[in-house]
RNA sequence: CGCGGGGUGGAGCAGCCCGGUAGCUCGUCAGGCUCAUAACCUGAAGGUCGCAGGUUCAAAUCCUGCCCCCGCACCCA
């Protein structure tokens, strides 16, 4: 029976185009992992979208002087097209802010409600006349009381560290207007009671000692500190609004739900998008009483959001306490870092996806970023780091490898496979070692160890460089040009393996790869361990184009263009 | 003592949970090969595993204390 996989990545927000960090995050980790999966023959559904919701957005689509709608569409499309360029193979990408999502998120609301996890409580919050708003902690600034540091936001002191509620600020303001004529005012918001879902969910969490230990130590802490209730509505124009019983909540009418109860429920609602535009079901994959109940479901996603996966809306989908899918491996990654520092949008330091693909393809940055994934700690990003591993993993090892084998075999051979001779020792070693290696590969990559898988596949291609050396064909064929027929045959076929398993990780690669060869769908389905057999794939008389040369290296000139214009701090 | 993650040859990392000759990639040096993108292959040099104690026949690995770095702190991954 074919095993069925249900994986999403963590929305990214709306507002912009996301960086190297946020990529490989959850979004590259997602796609590589979803094209093993495939190549294994697993039925699986990639669904993601783009978090639109909350003030950010508003702020945002004011100060580009857009409708927040308008910018939302606009800003989507733009991702959308970013995750094109890096290939990112979803089966659908949707939007937190469609229909199905303004739907679903109410009829949470309301089952919570009715099984009495939701209640209303009046809150005291700052509002601005002027901008005619509620104000969140961070919009609102002014002078800290315990340092005088002018800048301090409503929720910390950035100079001295101390936290703060908005009302301990001395001559506060607006960080959106700078209106200072801002007044307290009572608020009523829905509150999800988690407090009374903390064993529920501690249970659930202990039911999974099988995920990683960044995750666990997460829940744990969580649940530890013990889960409190909060308030799952905001003062805010943009968003889905509350609804009851198919109309406006009483009271509710000039608000929405916080972004972050209807997000997640997105992975959802985007999954019915995808089922009205395919013609799909989505309840086999997201209701257990309608055949999700064999669904693995897989999760990828920074850090910062593993809380709210691991909590919150696991305190959603238990509280609703209807068949859902919940989450059965989930996979979290540290910061990347530029440099050791943080990436930042607003002082344009480190490469952002759109610009990233202007400079080099796609698979440059995806083989990199993830044999470097950030897994165990954070980890830093740097020009000459990057240029190393593309440098050497693949143009080196990789690329010459194919570009050797391919422009022998067509000078004395033609390009067809060679026929002739027979395996002897030297095949015999390197069946033997990609025998062992193809396995170890692919248990790192069911295990979603990135790293070790990648250092694992860069070895798998050395070998072939290994081999090479060994049957030396081009001494060979001076003298028997059928052992030197062996060699060549063996090298063909060891394109056509590498072109398999580097197909979820250099997807654009492995497709020249597949054209030179014209190789079919089983030709590219997921190699076995048996890597004599898998080593004959390619009869002899099959023909070929010598691919042109796959990478090109990054050359001292380059890297301080891109230093410059990335900004890469100096030394 | 807010919470979390780290400090391993020049750089980036693995090993630590389940103590027992310190491993990988890059870089450096030497040799080989000449089919190939001055690529490839082989070998070598280089580390008292942040510091100080403790447990043990034995500690990078366990315990205690200290120092340093990074991130987070209901809303920028």
């Amino acid at each position: 029976m074919t095993e069925r996989i249900l994986i999403t990545s963590a929305l990214p927000y709306i507002n912009g185009v996301k960086h190297l960090g946020n990529l490989v995050g959850s979004m590259l980790p997602a796609d590589v992992y979803a094209r093993f999966e495939r190549a294994r023959g697993a039925e699986v559904l990639y669904i993601c979208a783009t978090d639109e919701h909350g003030t950010p957005a508003e702020l945002a689509a004011r100060a580009a002087g857009q409708d927040v709608a308008e910018y939302c569409a606009e800003q989507h499309e733009i991702q959308r097209r970013a995750g094109e360029g890096f290939a990112l193979s979803y089966d659908f990408f949707g939007r937190s802010s469609n229909p199905s999502n303004h739907a679903l998120t109410p009829h949470f609301a309301e089952v919570l409600e009715a099984n009495g996890l939701i209640e209303e409580r009046v809150d005291e919050q700052i509002y601005s006349p002027t901008d005619g708003r509620f104000l969140p902690d961070r919009y609102v600034e002014g002078t800290c009381p315990h340092c005088d540091y002018d800048k301090a936001r409503g929720d910390q002191c950035d100079n001295c560290g101390r936290l703060l509620d908005p009302t301990d600020l001395k001559e506060p303001r607006s960080a959106v207007s700078g209106a200072t004529d801002l007044e307290v005012r009572e608020t009523r918001h829905l509150y999800l009671l988690q407090s009374k879902q903390q064993e529920a969910v501690a249970a659930w969490i202990d039911a999974h000692e099988n995920w990683p230990q960044l995750t666990k130590s997460i829940a744990q802490k969580w649940i530890k500190e013990g889960l409190r209730d909060r308030s799952i509505t905001r003062d805010l124009k943009w968003g889905v609004p509350v609804l009851k019983d198919g109309a406006p909540r009483p009271g509710f009418e000039e608000k929405v739900f916080y972004v972050w109860f209807d997000a997640p429920i997105a992975y959802i609602a985007a999954t019915e998008d995808w089922a009205t535009a395919t013609g799909g079901d989505w309840k086999a994959w997201w209701r257990t009483d309608a055949g999700a109940g064999d669904v693995r479901y897989v999760q990828f996603m920074g850090k910062d959001n593993v809380a709210f996966h691991v909590v919150n809306f696991p305190c959603t989908q238990l509280g609703a306490d209807e068949p859902w899918k919940m989450v059965d491996d989930l996979k979290s990654l540290n910061w990347l870092t530029w440099y050791g520092g943080k990436f930042s949008t607003s002082q344009s330091r480190g490469v952002f996806m759109d610009q990233a693909l202007e400079v080099l393809p796609a698979d440059y940055w995806r083989w990199h970023l993830m044999a470097n994934a950030p897994e165990s700690d954070d980890a830093s990003f740097t020009l000459e780091h990057f240029a190393s591993t593309v440098n050497k993993d693949l143009a080196d090892v990789l690329g010459n490898f194919v570009n050797r084998v391919a422009r022998f075999c067509a000078s004395k051979f033609g390009t067809e496979v060679p026929a002739g001779g027979a395996p002897g020792e030297a095949e015999a070693a390197l069946h033997a070692e990609l025998s062992t290696r193809i396995a170890a590969y692919t248990e790192s990559l069911r295990a979603m160890e990135f790293r070790k898988a990648f250092a694992e596949l860069r070895a798998i291609w050395a070998a072939g460089n290994e081999y090479l050396q060994v049957a030396a064909p081009w001494t060979a064929f001076k003298t028997d040009p059928e052992q030197a027929a062996v060699g060549v045959r063996t090298g063909l076929n060891l394109i056509r393996l590498f072109a398999a398993l580097s197909h979820p990780v250099i997807p654009q690669t492995a497709a020249k790869l597949r054209e030179a060869f014209a190789l079919t769908d089983d030709e590219m389905r997921w190699p076995g361990a048996d890597a004599a057999a898998e080593l004959q794939a390619l009869a002899p008389g099959r023909a070929f184009t010598p691919p042109d040369v796959l990478f090109r290296k990054i050359d001292e000139d380059m890297i301080a263009d891109l230093s410059s214009r990335f900004g890469a701090p100096e030394g």
